[in-house]
DNA sequence: ATAATGTTGCAACTCAGTATCAAGAAGGAG
DNA sequence: CTCCTTCTTGATACTGAGTTGCAACATTAT
């Protein structure tokens, strides 16, 4: 019995397809590696994945899709505090906008959902006129694991 | 008649100097430009400005002053949507975190300070167990003259 | 003044991301 | 199915922000 899937494979692909956008081969391969990924990945990442599923891909198509998928709003693009140079990572656009929370000792990225922050990008709307696009809220410090162990 | 003033200038070498620092000419130049900025600025800004009060500083001192403010919390690092290249912009850290906003059109930033923000970071910290050192919410979208005037 | 230690400038480097352009693939018209 | 237009790709070279290594230098404590 199947788990209840939030969003069926090849969504994106469909997205960029209802937009009338060319879907080749290689789109479809690194589609496929940003709607699997289980975690936040870098281009370099995302490469390597698409590569093992498709030798001939280049790291330059990689810039090119994530380009492409930002600017239909299909991906968001993180920095993640910039804990290890200074690449983006990126991750599907979920339904609704989540923060990072970034552990500045361990390094660990916690994802989390808030009221308080859908009602927070209302009152920009409403009391700055500001119709946003995209928002990206990011936090470092120290999780609760790093705050109870002993020092590094 | 002075306007109120909510810091005085040399705090940033004060607080460096305090803290057992070294202060040397050159940081006492950098140090004075980020104080006396009234935008946000990138490194190349930075060094071009400190390089009018003394032609002799390099790129680097600026790169390692930046790396040693960050550290010792007095400056934050934003990257305002990475809407011309990939470069970080500096602000003295305020009394009280504020959000930036990002117009995709015309390119201007605004500041933001909320109750809401200060709410949910309180939030954070207490339902994730999450002890915040820094926080960068950045919001891209359209602001109020850009919305009303006629699509570029 | 002197010595110990931290800081600087220079040059070379790394690494993420971008531009150019000829060759190749997608998809519509016939 | 084939041809044609248009878009996309890969290879290469490039840009630009930021970093590293090191000898010379400046700062601070003594």
């Amino acid at each position: 019995m199947p788990l209840p899937q939030t969003e069926a494979p090849g969504r994106l692909q469909a997205e960029l397809m209802s937009r009338g956008l060319r879907m080749t081969h290689q789109r479809r391969t690194i589609l496929s590696v940003v709607e699997t990924a289980k975690q936040h990945l870098d281009a370099s990442q995302l490469l390597r994945r698409a590569r093992r599923l498709d030798p001939r891909i280049d790291r330059v198509t990689v810039y090119r899709t994530l380009a492409l998928l930002k600017r239909h709003g299909l991906v968001d693009e993180l920095d993640l505090m910039h804990m290890q140079g200074e690449k983006h990572y990126y991750e599907r656009r979920p339904q609704r906008d989540h923060i990072h929370m970034a552990c500045l000792r361990c390094g660990k990225i916690t994802e989390f959902e808030s009221d308080l922050f859908d009602r927070l990008k209302g009152q920009i709307q409403r009391d700055c006129q500001f119709h946003i696009v995209v928002t990206r809220l990011e936090v470092g410090g120290y999780c609760a694991q790093c705050r109870t162990s002993a020092p590094a």
